[in-house]
DNA sequence: GTGGTCTAGACCACG
DNA sequence: GTGGTCTAGACCACC
């Protein structure tokens, strides 16, 4: 389910981080479902529990997961994250065009790429 | 010209090519003109001289700038970086561009973002 | 296991760097073998551990080991240098027999020293 | 007749000593043949005297050239040079060969990248 | 004055 | 314990 590359730059707890909260806002993991539990994850990825730990707190601060006592932690419902999330990557998203657009690459050739990346989308 | 954030989690000398990288992409430095001195812009930046070395090394290694011993730091004709510069970041918009579509934003809602993002440069 | 030559013109962690590179690529070194610590190979050099970090560094931008922060530095498995490898010293090579060869020594004579140099290899 | 480098992270006496050396031993420059003055070859080249100066001194300490006060430098016979010359460059072809080897390189490969070499030579 | 290298010693994040 | 970063201060070659 989560592949670790361990000689990515980045530490573990981030990279599994990222992977659940891509699982979570592409909508593969849906509202209400329960996540695994902070033990068994860290045996599946064979890594120390403090960094799947350290992974859901984080979560869980950006609004991702909410914990119930006793019972685990569960996904949140979109209506919690999304618009935020939207807002934050869509940020994102435009500072690295105004990037991409300094080095000299045509508006045709970007959206030309953006109806490949949304056409290929479609298909699965 | 180059603000530090002490509070990013980058490295200083990080910090420091990546401003320099984008003054060279973006053209507000020319070709073969003179970068400052490592030991000036390490005073101006207050940071060890040490640091901006390190930075130089990295921007001339990629191939951002030259050097020539004794005389200084000088930008590299585009022609040396432009290509693999529009490779490199075209690829990382588009990885970007597909976690934004799973966040749910629209592709109309991106290209009209894109407009506006060329138009205001034209206006410039 | 590496000597140090004080008196050559390279730099140190050039020198370090070009010795761990030739152990790698000559097979000496096999894939995911743990290199020396940085502060281990210091000390058994005898020179700082910033020397040494750099020719790590360096050696893992061309790809020859990779680093898992906290663990230790690995050699890269063959497949990722071998190619590019051989075509830099291939080149290398080629620019170097046109200057034997201006010198005046005969095809033949190099073809003999080839001969032995492969043969002495097989008896190994 | 000689072109610098100023991006060549060699210094620039060296540069000079360099390619002066290969016009003499290559043949292009004969025996006893008037050397350019010092401070001609420096206005050519635009650089400081000094600077051809040390090249002319090293050149004349490795036997390519010998000097008569107050006439000038002059190239020195083959026969002064040749020999030292030609097992200097051999040895340090066998231990490139030596390194060609080890990254898996084979002989016969060599052996067509020699003959292409020789053979392009014989067509100039 | 310029870039380049090196040392000594410190601090941090990571697992 | 590991790699990574940073500072302070020194020395060198080059032109």
């Amino acid at each position: 389910m989560i592949l670790l590359d361990y000689r990515d730059k980045r530490p573990i707890y981030e990279q599994v981080q990222e992977k659940l909260e891509r699982l979570i806002t592409s909508g593969a993991l849906e509202a209400d479902v329960k996540m695994p539990s902070v033990r068994s994850l860290a045996i599946e990825l064979s890594v120390n529990p403090n960094t799947v730990q350290r992974a859901y707190t984080q979560l869980e601060q950006e609004g991702y997961i909410y914990t119930v006592s006793g019972k685990g932690s569960f996904v949140a419902p979109a209506a919690e994250w999304q618009e935020s999330k939207q807002r934050q990557i869509l940020e994102e998203w435009c500072e690295l065009t105004v990037r991409v657009m300094e080095t000299g690459i045509t508006k045709e050739r970007l959206m030309q790429q953006m109806e490949d990346i949304y056409k290929e989308a479609d298909n699965d």
